[in-house]
DNA sequence: GTCTATAGCAGGATAGAC
DNA sequence: GTCTATCCTGCTATAGAC
């Protein structure tokens, strides 16, 4: 791997622990092994980098997301599959955590916050709106707004579960959604 | 008002506006008019000051939960009327902006947040619980796991709608979780 | 209680050699 | 491409006078 390669993995680690201000040029080099001269020749300066890794951590996210949205269980299974993936609640989302810092200021970094979460919000609501034709369930829920709830409830859990330091917090959040989205289901 | 409440003031405006670790000092005593020596008269630092203004941000904001969830009202429509109370959702939350800065490993400060959260889940699920012993909800959803959904949806909102600097997010998140909360009641 | 001066350190970046 | 040296700035806090 070469030192640009490890310069990003370093900052996509280092922005998961700490976030764009805490996340120093020197912290960057030294778990990278990567001098200054090697940051300062590859990126034009910490932004810079920070886009290049945030960049690759939103397809990551989106794959992740894909996998649990894009098979061929019916669309209801699909969303309650989303809800049902694995988190890492204590380490909080890598790119919601975006959204409270500065950083936010940084187009191009709220850029892939913002699209990642439209892009979420939009493939959930296609598949509730399949669930709504297929008669699954009911036909006079807002199916855009449900789905933006669901994925409030999972940044949310974050939240919550980092606020009591306990990553139960986040199951919780997740089990009241999918007790709230049964109770939309026609049997 | 004394050089001291000017700097809890003035601390309690950065603390929303910038966060902990983006609040400086200088810009403390910048805004309230204090000087260095009066900050470090009052205050033994800024963590120390962080902590007093937190405390009374954490004071406020229960306060203002109550007055939705403390009502005359039948327990349900109390909840409902948590959802909807007004947010200024770009601003983020008060106390759950602090989830994502290093300033949680600061005990005191992260009571304040967690202390919180525990609060408004448990008048939140205590309300859902009277609600099913009035017969207006299904007895068989769990009220904890579904409180713990709701004061989510909040927190999520807030990230969402910051991510795209829409505050209409919030709403739609709000929206879906109400209408969420009116299939669960029996009528 | 409040002021000014100052200290020590880290962040972010540049320069120029190799 | 990578290295080391260096710069400037701002953060947090202390010192000591008034």
């Amino acid at each position: 791997m070469s030192a640009r390669e490890h310069l990003i993995t370093a900052a996509k680690e280092l922005l998961w622990e700490r976030g764009y201000e805490a996340m120093s040029p020197r912290a960057i080099q030294e778990r990278s092994g990567a001098g200054q001269g090697s940051f300062y020749h590859h990126f034009a300066s910490k932004a810079d980098l920070a886009t290049t890794a945030l960049g690759e951590v939103a397809a990551e996210m989106q794959e992740t997301f894909n996998a649990a949205l894009h098979t061929n269980k019916p669309p209801l299974e699909r969303v309650r599959d989303y809800l049902r993936q694995p988190r890492e609640a204590l380490r909080g989302c890598r790119l919601g955590r975006i959204t409270q810092e500065q950083a936010l200021s940084l187009d191009p970094l709220r850029h892939f916050v913002s699209s990642y979460f439209l892009y979420c919000k939009q493939e959930i609501a296609a598949a509730l709106e399949q669930a709504q034709r297929e008669g699954a369930i009911s036909a006079t829920i807002d199916a855009a707004d449900v789905a933006t709830t669901l994925v409030a409830v999972v940044q949310g859990g974050y939240v919550l579960a980092r606020a009591s330091q306990d990553p139960q917090q986040m199951d919780q959040a997740i089990h009241g959604a999918l007790a709230l989205l049964d109770t939309i289901e026609r049997r």
